[in-house]
Formats: C-alpha cells, sequence, structure tokens
RNA sequence: CGCGGGGUGGAGCAGUCUGGUAGCUCGUUGGGCUCAUAACCCAAAGGUCGCAGGUUCAAAUCCUGCCCCCGCAACCA
C-alpha cells in the first residue's frame, strides 16, 4: 500500500433532501479520492450525516415522529443518492450512532484530563425565544420579537464552555507555520484575520435542545453543534472505542473538503479541539465554492434550491459530474442552469469525446477486421501531445484546478481530431488498403484516445469503463502508468455501438423536462386560505390613513431605507421606510400615501420610525399605496 | 473605513499566485472533409483585458488610487 490519504466531506445536515451544493461537494471528494487511489495511495474516504440538533428536533415534532425516524428517512435518501452518483466512500458516518457518540464523549474526556479548565461551565446570555426553545442571533431580534414574530427575551443560560480564547496564539503560529493549511489563498486570509482580532470562548452545550449526546456529568445538557458534529471526523476512525487501528492509520486527515462558509469552524474550532485533546491536527482544510441560481445563493427559504435529478435521470451520474467540476473554478461560486449543462453536455461530451470515439472506433473496425490495428507507433504527433498534456493534467489535479485537469485532456482530444482529418484514413485506406501506415496512424487515434479516457476516469468512472472496453484496451487499467503512450494492445477485439453520450436536443428538453425551481416565496403574498381569519375588529385596530409626504431622504448608508416626513393631518411625524432601491426622494414629495398611524415606534439605523407605509411588493420591489391627490391627509382608510 | 467575490471580443467564462505573441465554449461568416453523434477540420470578423497613475526592457498579470456590479452582514414597522 501507498501512503495513506484520508478525506473528509462536511458532514450533511438532514433537515432537508442534499441538494446540488452537497452533490458537489461528495462528487469533488470523490473525484480527488479516485484519483488518489489509482496513484497507489491508501485512500480513506468518509461522508456522513449531521442528525442532531433543534430544526430536526422540531421537524420531526411537526410530523409526530421521533428525530430518529426522520433522520433515518432522510438518510436513505443520501445514502441512496451517493450511490447513484457513484460516490466511493469507504465509510459513512451519523451522528446518531453510537460510535459516534463514544467519539464526541472521548474528545471532551481527553480535553478535561489534559486541560481541565478548558471547559468550564459559565454564563450564556443572548436572546431566548420560549416559543422555539432557543436562543436567537441578535441580528434576528426586532423590538424583543424574533423573526417570526414570536417574544424573545434577555436571557441567561449556564453552559458549558470551551476555552477557545486560549487558542488564538497556537492557531496563529499553526497557519504561520503551515501556510497551506487552509486552501485556497483567500480563505486562509479569512481564517488568520478572524483570528487575529481575538478569540472568544465557545458555548458547547444546551438545555434547551434534547435532540443531541448528552454531555458527561451535566445531563440536562447535550453538546452542541461544533463539538458534536466535527467529532466525526475521528469517531468514524474508531475514536474512543478502544480499536485504534483506522485512527492509527489514516489521522490526521489530508483534506477535510468544506464549503466556504464552513471553513471558519473547520479552520479554527476544530484544530483548537484537537490540540486541547492533543491530537494531530488535520493537514489541509479545503473550502469550496457556491453554486448560484440566478446569480443568488440557494437556500431552502429563497425557494430556488436546485436539485437536478432530472439531468441525473436523463443522462445518468457521470455527465452531472463531469459538467460540475468541468463548469466550476475551484474555490469560485457558479451559476447552475439546465442550459449551461446541455451546452456543455453537447459540446464537450457528445460532439467531442464522445463522437472521436465512435470515429476512431468505427474506422478500426472497418479497415482492421473488428480489431485494434496490427502496428503500433512510438513517435508521432499525437504521442508528443499526450506527453505534454498529460503531465499539465496531473499537476492540475495536484491543485484541484478541475477546469484545468479536464481542459488539459480535451487539448489531447482537439490534437486526436486534428490528426485524423491531416491523415485522412479513409483515403488512406481506399489508395492502398490496410497497410501498416494506415495501421499506425489509427493506432496512433485509438491510442491517444485511450489516454483522454484514462484521465477521465476520476470524473466519470463508469462512462470511462465502457469506453475503454470499447477501445480494446482494459476497462480497470486506469492507474497513472496507464496515462504513459503504448499500453493499448494491437488485435484486440473493438466495439462498434451505440453513441457513447448520444447529443440532447436542447430545446427540446429545456421545453419538455426543464424542472423550474420553485418559486420563490413572497412573504408578502401570504394571504393562503389556511390563513387565520381575523373579526373586523381585530382589523379596526389597524388604523390606517391617509398621509402626505413633506420630506424625503436616503438614509446614509443604506440601501433600501428612505427617510420620510410626512403629514397625517394633525401632525408631521417621520417614517423610515424600505423603498429607497425603487422610489427617489424628488418623485415622493408631495405624493399622497397609506400608512399604518399606531404603529409601536422603531428604530431603524438608529432613525426612530413612526408607522409604516403600505406597498406592494414584488420580488421584493415595493410599489406603493397611493389615493386621489384630493383626499386630504388625515382621512382614514377602511 | 464592515466581510468577501467579480468587471477579459455578441453571450458565458479561463488565464492573474509563478509579468514575456490574449485563450476556451457558444454564436456569426467563408471554406474543407465524409471515418463519425447535422458531428469533425481550417480560416475570418470581433477585445484600449472597468478607469487612472506607478514599477519594469516588458503588465490582463505586480503596486497605488478610483469607479461599477453581486453576495453576506447591518437596516426593508
Amino acid at each position: 500500500m501507498g501512503k495513506k490519504f484520508y478525506i473528509t466531506t462536511a458532514i450533511h445536515y438532514v433537515n432537508d433532501l442534499p441538494h446540488i451544493g452537497h452533490m458537489y461537494e461528495n462528487v469533488v471528494a470523490d473525484v480527488i479520492a479516485r484519483h488518489r487511489r489509482r496513484m497507489g495511495d491508501d485512500v480513506w474516504f468518509l461522508t456522513g450525516t449531521d442528525e442532531h440538533g433543534q430544526k430536526i428536533e422540531r421537524s420531526a415534532a411537526k410530523e409526530g415522529i421521533q428525530p430518529i425516524e426522520l433522520a433515518d428517512r432522510v438518510v436513505a435518501n443520501h445514502r441512496q443518492l451517493w450511490k447513484t452518483l457513484n460516490i466511493s466512500n469507504d465509510d459513512f458516518i451519523r451522528t446518531t450512532e453510537a460510535r459516534h457518540r463514544v467519539g464526541a464523549l472521548e474528545l471532551i474526556r481527553r480535553i478535561q484530563e489534559r486541560i481541565p479548565d478548558d471547559i468550564y461551565f459559565g454564563e450564556h446570555s443572548g436572546w431566548y425565544c420560549q416559543n422555539e426553545e432557543t436562543f436567537i442571533p441578535e441580528n434576528q431580534v426586532k423590538d424583543s420579537k424574533d423573526t417570526d414574530g414570536h417574544a424573545v427575551e434577555w436571557t441567561t443560560e449556564k453552559n458549558l464552555f470551551f476555552k477557545l480564547s486560549r487558542y488564538t496564539q497556537p492557531l496563529l503560529e499553526h497557519y504561520r507555520a503551515n501556510p497551506g493549511f487552509v486552501y485556497p489563498q483567500t480563505r486562509m486570509n479569512e481564517v488568520m484575520s478572524f483570528v487575529e482580532q481575538g478569540l472568544k470562548d465557545l458555548s458547547i452545550s444546551r438545555t434547551s435542545i434534547k435532540w443531541g449526546i448528552p454531555f458527561p456529568g451535566f445531563p440536562d445538557h447535550v453538546i452542541y453543534v461544533w463539538m458534536d458534529a466535527l467529532t466525526n471526523y475521528v469517531s468514524a476512525l474508531g475514536f474512543g472505542s478502544g480499536d485504534h487501528e483506522k485512527l492509527d492509520r489514516y489521522w490526521p486527515a489530508d483534506v477535510h473538503l468544506v464549503g466556504k462558509d464552513i471553513v471558519r469552524f473547520h479552520a479554527v474550532y476544530w484544530p483548537a479541539f484537537l490540540m486541547a485533546a492533543g491530537l494531530p491536527l488535520p493537514k489541509q482544510v479545503v473550502g469550496h465554492g457556491w453554486w448560484l441560481r440566478d446569480q443568488q445563493k440557494i437556500s431552502k427559504s429563497l425557494g430556488n434550491v436546485v436539485r437536478p435529478d432530472n439531468i441525473i435521470r436523463d443522462f445518468g451520474p457521470d455527465p452531472f459530474r463531469y459538467f460540475v467540476l468541468r463548469e466550476m473554478v475551484f474555490g469560485q461560486d457558479q451559476d447552475y442552469s439546465d442550459e449551461a449543462f446541455l451546452a456543455r453536455y453537447n459540446a464537450d461530451l457528445a460532439n467531442d469525446l464522445g463522437n472521436t470515439l465512435s470515429r476512431a472506433i468505427k474506422m478500426s473496425d472497418s479497415y482492421f477486421g473488428g480489431k485494434t490495428p496490427p502496428t503500433s507507433c512510438d513517435d508521432n504527433e499525437l504521442l508528443r501531445a499526450s506527453k505534454e498534456l498529460v503531465p499539465q493534467y496531473l499537476a492540475a489535479m495536484d491543485d484541484y484546478a478541475f477546469n484545468r485537469a479536464l481542459d488539459a485532456a480535451w487539448r489531447l482530444l482537439v490534437a486526436i481530431n486534428g490528426y485524423i482529418v491531416s491523415r485522412e484514413p479513409w483515403k488512406m485506406f481506399k489508395e492502398n488498403g490496410a497497410d501498416e501506415a494506415l495501421s499506425r496512424v489509427i493506432w496512433n487515434t485509438l491510442e491517444a484516445l485511450r489516454i483522454v479516457w484514462v484521465a477521465v476516469a476520476p470524473f466519470m468512472p463508469a462512462t470511462t469503463r465502457e469506453a475503454l472496453a470499447r477501445l480494446g484496451a482494459d476497462p480497470d487499467a486506469i492507474s497513472a502508468g496507464d496515462l504513459e503512450w503504448g499500453r493499448l494492445a494491437n488485435g484486440v477485439p473493438v466495439r462498434v455501438t451505440d453513441p457513447i453520450f448520444p447529443r440532447a436536443d436542447t430545446a427540446q428538453y429545456i421545453g419538455g423536462n426543464k424542472v423550474e425551481p420553485v418559486a420563490p416565496q413572497e412573504t408578502t403574498q401570504a394571504a393562503t386560505p389556511d390563513m387565520a381569519k381575523i373579526s373586523i375588529d381585530q382589523f379596526f385596530q389597524t388604523d390606517l390613513r391617509v398621509a402626505e409626504v413633506r420630506a424625503a431622504e436616503r438614509v446614509p448608508k443604506s440601501k433600501k431605507l428612505m427617510q420620510l416626513t410626512v403629514f397625517t393631518g394633525d401632525e408631521e411625524r417621520t417614517i423610515v421606510a424600505g423603498i429607497a432601491t425603487k422610489y427617489t426622494p424628488e418623485e415622493l414629495v408631495g405624493r399622497k400615501i397609506v400608512i399604518v398611524a399606531n404603529l409601536q415606534p422603531a428604530k431603524l439605523m438608529g432613525i426612530e420610525s413612526n408607522g409604516m407605509v403600505l406597498a406592494a411588493s414584488i420580488d421584493g420591489e415595493p410599489s406603493l399605496l397611493s389615493v386621489d391627490p384630493a383626499v386630504p391627509a388625515g382621512t382614514k382608510v377602511k
């Protein structure tokens, strides 16, 4: 066995089905794993699921089932998807498994044993929502209410804390000594500037959540998020179990592959925990970018979640795997669309890779009786091209620059097509039959193509097997050595059959099969039938009035806010409204609008707002309600 | 001075770390080929690489300043 290589994805949260972002992460990890394996490494590839916490608890309660039942169901989906996508993980860890609980408890025990005051009982204060039984982040609290309108109160809870502050310097030293610890570089910079500001101690338990691992010695507390979730990377190797064979072999991890949003937790919290427990740190945290939809972040709340199930169903896993790795510059964000997929599918896979396979095999089949040509060739332009491009390909793979790696392979493909046209084998055959010169030309074509497919193998494992078999090559010969020139045997059968990537009719496909992402749910359109009906008395509690805008100015530094001075018939008052994206101060002054006059005052960007202007909102674009200019200010609206 | 990403031919993007003829896909135009999946090959048109300075023999690439766009965060009572 070669040197060990341990790679992990983040564990995915089971409150929902996986979307393209999860798929991408696991495919990237899989490509790296497959590549390392064939380079001779002893690879261990871990993925899994994060299953504890409030959201699961609540979703399960909503369905009237136990959290574990919900988790089991969603996990089955995850596992099925990874199977469908041909993800070659060696293990799958669930945070609800006994082995994980054992590992998490062991981590805490080791920290307590080594540095007793690194975990201490202290106070955590914040806005607590009774209804949701949780602390609400400061930025989601307005007027003692959270975003769902539930009352919150400033609460102090006694919690277990981890003395993260102590690790500010050790972490910085580690970063300086290991500049490649976080990749790409921009993420490293972010992490460093975050840590340089000084770290605060971390709350690592909750009493408000029941669905979790009980904190040792504090039966009312469960281990909170990161102290629980991050431990999966060692608990999956048997940490704390007594059987440390895998742990000894594979830890520390070579790569933690995660989304850029959680790089911080993997590059700060996790190494700090490990330092405290006296365990070696992972070698590298690699942050990938996000798939966007129409330039927007994909999120459940926006309702624009992309699940390219139709693409995978209709084209199989390999084209999808190819697409996400070819299209995205590793580390950056990238927009997803079915159209972009189809464009690449047709151009790269059908026209280039697939069609070249067809034409090469067909020629060998007709000229050489269904077999590869009898004569090889060890000096020609395709050989030289492959000698130049294969090292570029390998270097790009090492840099996680998958787009460049694939580009190198495709340049060889372009060379092959150019070579075919320049030699005109069909003419050679017509003039001189299947002579040695023709044999060399066709063999070169097949051999170069074989190398292209070997290069593509980690990306499209299933299709590669098929293609190599058609070429008369060994379907399993995809190791690094198989990228070398000269391995295709003479006189072995080739297989002419249907196109390996049939062209897709883009217009037809988009028209017929496209699954549009769910339209954003506009909160202002929430007039659903199940919305509780109110009495007319309740309605009249709202004091709606016509008001005249006397003055308007943008709130400095604010994108949306406009400060209005309005006349309500008896007084002037200040209202701050989020309409600056649509209206200019000039067009507002003098306008008659409708306001809610008896609203509690609120401060927005430091300005007190007394009331609310009414506006219809389309995709966040406000359109003010207005009345006939003749209606005097102060008129009641009902 | 909140954090980050981006501005490269009509569209979408590489290239920027490690300066040295500006590249890919799609689209457009003309030609070639008929082995192949209306595929493939060649050629052409089309770019002041956001702007302005600077460093350099040489800048898309390095430095400084500025402008614009997009996320996140902070505010759409």
